[in-house]
DNA sequence: TTTAAAACGCAATCGGTTTGCGTTTATTTT
DNA sequence: AAAATAAACGCAAACCGATTGCGTTTTAAA
C-alpha cells in the first residue's frame, strides 16, 4: 500500500507523521484516540500535531469520528468511496466492546422500522452496538 | 402530577429546584442540557447545582443521559419502568433535529439484522436518527 | 533555487464538567 | 417540637480534552 500516494491524492502534505499515521489506521484496521495515538507513536509526536492530522485527514475525507464510551475523539478509516472531501457518509454501524473498549465498523445496515417515525423527515442514522468482542468473549 | 411524591419514591429531597427541575422534565417532554436549564430558571440557580441534580436524579433512574451532536450533557426523563435506580434499560432511539438541536426519545425498536454480527456478542445499542422535526421542516 | 503553503512544537487558552468545603435546607431521631 | 444527621446548595478552584496563537521547520509550487 502506498500511503504517500493516498496523501497526495487527498492533497495532504507527506510529512514522516502523517504518513505513518495514515499506515497506523491501514494496519491495524482500528479506530484511535488522541491518547491511543500518542502511545504507538511513544510520545515522540505532539498531542496538538495529532489533533490536526486528524482534523484534516477527516476533513479531506480518509477518516471519519466514531463514538466513544468515555466521549473521548476517536476516528476510524473511512472505506473506499464512501467519503470524499465533499462529504462524509458513513451509513454504517459500529461496535463498542465493554472490555477492550474498541471501537469497530459494521457492516452496512438497513434503517430499522420505527413506529414513531412520522414526525421526523430523517437524513441518517447513527448506530451504535455494545458487548464483547470476539477476542473479548 | 405530584411531583414532591415522585422525588420522595426516588429518595431524593424535595427542594423547590428540584422539584421545579422534575416538573420541567414531566411538562415540556424534551431533553435538556446543563445550559438550557440555566436558561429555563433564568441563571436563577448555580450551574454546579444542576449538574449535581441530573447526576442524582440519573442515579435514582429518573432520567437517562441522550445524545447530543455537540457532545454536552443532555437528559430526557425515563420511561415508565423502563429503569430503576438499579438499572437503566433504554431499548428506544433518539432523534435528533438538525435545525433545532432538539433530542427526542423514540419508541421501542427492533434490533436490525448485521451480516457481520457474528464476531460480537451484542448486549445493547444505541440508534440515533438525525434529521428534521416536524416543527421545523 | 526561490517563494509560498502546509505542518510542526511549545505555551497558553478555552469550555464543559468535577471537586472541595463551608453554609443552608431537608429528613430522621429522640 | 427540638436536636442530630444527612442531603442539597453556592462559590471558587481544579480538571482535562480540545483548541488557538505564533514562531520555526518542512514540504510543495513557481
Amino acid at each position: 500500500m502506498n500511503y504517500k500516494l493516498i496523501l497526495s491524492q487527498h492533497g495532504i502534505s507527506k510529512t514522516l507523521f502523517r504518513t505513518e499515521l495514515l499506515e497506523l489506521f491501514y494496519k491495524s484496521k482500528k479506530s484511535f484516540s488522541v491518547e491511543g495515538i500518542l502511545d504507538k507513536f511513544s510520545n515522540s509526536v505532539n498531542k496538538v500535531t495529532i489533533y490536526r492530522a486528524l482534523e484534516n485527514f477527516e476533513s479531506k475525507g480518509l477518516i471519519h469520528q466514531v463514538p466513544d464510551k468515555n466521549g473521548f475523539k476517536k476516528y476510524a478509516l473511512c472505506r473506499k468511496d464512501e467519503c470524499t472531501a465533499i462529504l462524509h457518509n458513513h451509513n454504517h454501524g459500529h461496535f463498542i466492546c465493554f472490555k477492550c473498549n474498541q471501537t469497530y465498523c459494521l457492516d452496512l445496515v438497513r434503517l430499522p422500522k420505527l413506529s414513531s417515525l412520522e414526525n421526523f423527515h430523517v437524513h441518517n442514522f447513527n448506530l451504535t452496538l455494545e458487548g464483547l468482542c470476539k477476542s473479548c468473549a
